[in-house]
DNA sequence: GTAGCATGAGAACGATCGTTCTCCAGAGGG
DNA sequence: CCCTCTGGAGAACGATCGTTCTCATGCTAC
């Protein structure tokens, strides 16, 4: 099973369970990689967790990058975030925000705390962007309008368990954007 | 010491460390109340645990009611709400909303899960008996749109460490409620 | 073919932590 | 003054889990 693999099995564990609730047995369970080869690949726990949060950063961000390329319009690019999450809530294996959750469980002073919030400040300048390319002078504001609103749609689809939020979020979203 | 007095001292770790980290010989040390009356009036960690999101729950609620209480008009009233989470936000002691952490750190089926889920609903139907006294057709839906801003206000001003994301929330508010 | 090395399976170790037990001091009643 | 009972302090127990070690297996190089 190659490295890649490997992250794709723990992610998922890590994803569905939370990173507490699952063993770094488990995670050999669930590979078939023996606990020798984890830690000569990864180090330790801490370092799985982190190269699951790197990667699960990368390959959320370009998903999310990827649904608003196909967007032209400045004002149809940022309701296209939107349309995004509404198709990921409702995802049979959605779980809330990896990051969001992962922030959660973290020490303090651990690398995990310290990857959620570049996490979240990574989507801030996405959302930054797209905002300023609508409006120069009102983006900025808007932009961190916006991203209350992602945010919030996250914890209501996860603990409220509303998925249709990112609807609710779309219309408001629509609203402020004018 | 009181059950109030020790169940204090445990919220105050639980919810500034988080639950996984703070040990019940920690409760013990912080309170001078010993393991076996801990156990004895709590049950188990669980239980003592569950003690503290009650007790949250109802005190955190009945500080919000107060506060849309003081207002008199239904907007105002709506927008009472956001100044609130500014105040509590910029709290030397803010560490998020205990709800949505406790939930991120339970395991599943657990009572805190639930516990946080029914902490959600309320602060939910709150907001809704005031955007429906604001306006009896529309209310419905402005709710929702205003408990995305609170909750993205919450993890904003959490994991982002921005305490004027209440004060962001409170402008879009403004703007959604009309 | 054989020596040497890498690898995996699983045991083992050590720390943490929830929970319970032991033992003793002190209070209160006879 | 003694008996009993309560409650506390701290040790101890058992489970979990991160991490490492042992040992046997199989592959590679000569």
């Amino acid at each position: 099973m190659a490295d890649a693999d490997v992250l794709d099995a723990a992610a998922r564990l890590f994803y569905q369970e939370g990173i507490r609730n699952v063993g770094m047995d488990r995670v050999r369970d669930a590979t078939g990689v023996s606990l020798k080869r984890l830690y000569r690949e990864f180090g330790s726990k801490e370092g799985l967790v982190a190269a699951y949060l790197r990667r699960r950063d990368e390959r959320w961000t370009q998903w999310l990058l990827g649904r608003i390329a196909q967007e032209k319009t400045p004002r149809t690019r940022l309701l296209a975030i939107f349309d995004a999450l509404d198709e990921w809530f409702h995802a049979p294996d959605f779980a809330g925000c990896a990051f969001i959750r992962a922030y959660a469980e973290a020490e303090d002073g651990s690398e995990a705390k310290a990857l959620a919030r570049q996490h979240k400040e990574r989507l801030a300048e996405i959302v930054r962007r797209e905002a300023l390319a609508l409006d120069p002078v009102r983006g900025e504001e808007l932009a961190l309008e916006l991203l209350l609103l992602i945010e919030g749609a996250m914890v209501r689809a996860h603990v409220g368990g509303e998925p249709q939020s990112a609807r609710i979020a779309r219309t408001a979203a629509a609203r402020l954007i004018g």
